[in-house]
DNA sequence: CCTTGACCTTCCAGTCACTGGAAGCTCTAT
DNA sequence: ATAGAGCTTCCAGTGACTGGAAGGTCAAGG
């Protein structure tokens, strides 16, 4: 199978099958007499396993270590537990992270009028120095009244 | 102010501050005699700002549009939002895709025993191809249940 | 037989937002 | 005088590729 093919049938796009071999991730590939890249049907199933672990966000370091575990027929299932289990915390983090900042910006948008006028409670907040930011957490709207000042040049 | 006073203030890294610069998001700063950048209080306020704004996700080509507007006393508040909901909704696209995969990590994660028997669920789903996995969605423990084969070498 | 176009090859550059480190100058305190 | 901290510039590296250039190969059609 050319290099093409196994693409499109494994969905890892060409380049990327190069870079996993430039950086040892899959085996070198065999070679025709014409010094194009054969697959086989293994190897398709190796690009498989690679396209689904790293939709599933895991690192291609991850993915290293994932595919050594399959290799091994005397891995444990708790190693790719312990594996999956820390991928899986730091996806929370990031959502966790990710989230806060959603909050916070749908919170402005919220406030922002969007309209022709300058006053925008958006920058406000942008302008504000952390510590007023804090601050500002008392409820009611009166807090998103726009107080701009000239930005500093 | 040093660079290293201003950085501290603001929590921007030396580093970063010149690279700002470098890249022409800030203006470049004054210099004292010795070649030393010096920085104005109003420099500062600049970098506090281009700090919440990353701190809130924005790329810093969003944060040079920012500040853009920042500047400009005549923008409009709908510019603001704009932009503002713009990155918004990048956010909600990737917090949507990070729980979609921390939702089949999890499932997987529930289902491996994570002990010292080398079967695996986890394994099992990856090696699995996606046609499979998708016909796999039917109700019922048995889908777990591991069928590995050697790996391809 | 020749051409066209789709493949394939390698290698280099660019992405994003910095950080690390080297080499060298300046400042402050002892 | 010297030590150490802080400043300068510039180059390289990060992650996981993608884009593009320059050139070889293959299959089909005229």
């Amino acid at each position: 199978m050319n290099i093409g093919t196994v693409a499109e049938k494994s969905g890892v796009s060409p380049k990327a099958i190069r870079y996993y071999e430039s950086i040892g991730l899959v085996r070198p590939a065999d070679r025709r007499p014409n010094g194009y890249r054969d697959y086989s049907l293994a190897d398709m199933q190796t690009l498989n396993f690679i396209k689904r672990a790293r939709s599933l966000g895991f690192s291609i370091e991850d993915v290293r270590e994932l595919l050594d575990l399959w290799q091994d027929t005397s891995r444990t299932s708790a190693a790719v537990k312990a594996l999956t289990t820390r991928h899986l915390e730091a996806l929370d983090r990031k959502i966790a992270e990710l989230t806060s900042m959603r909050k916070a910006l749908a919170d402005l948008v919220e406030h922002c009028h969007g309209d022709a006028r300058p006053d925008c409670p958006i920058l406000d907040d942008l302008e504000r120095d952390e510590a007023l930011r804090r601050h500002a957490a008392s409820p009611g709207e009166h807090r998103y009244r726009s107080h701009n000042r000239k930005a500093p040049t």
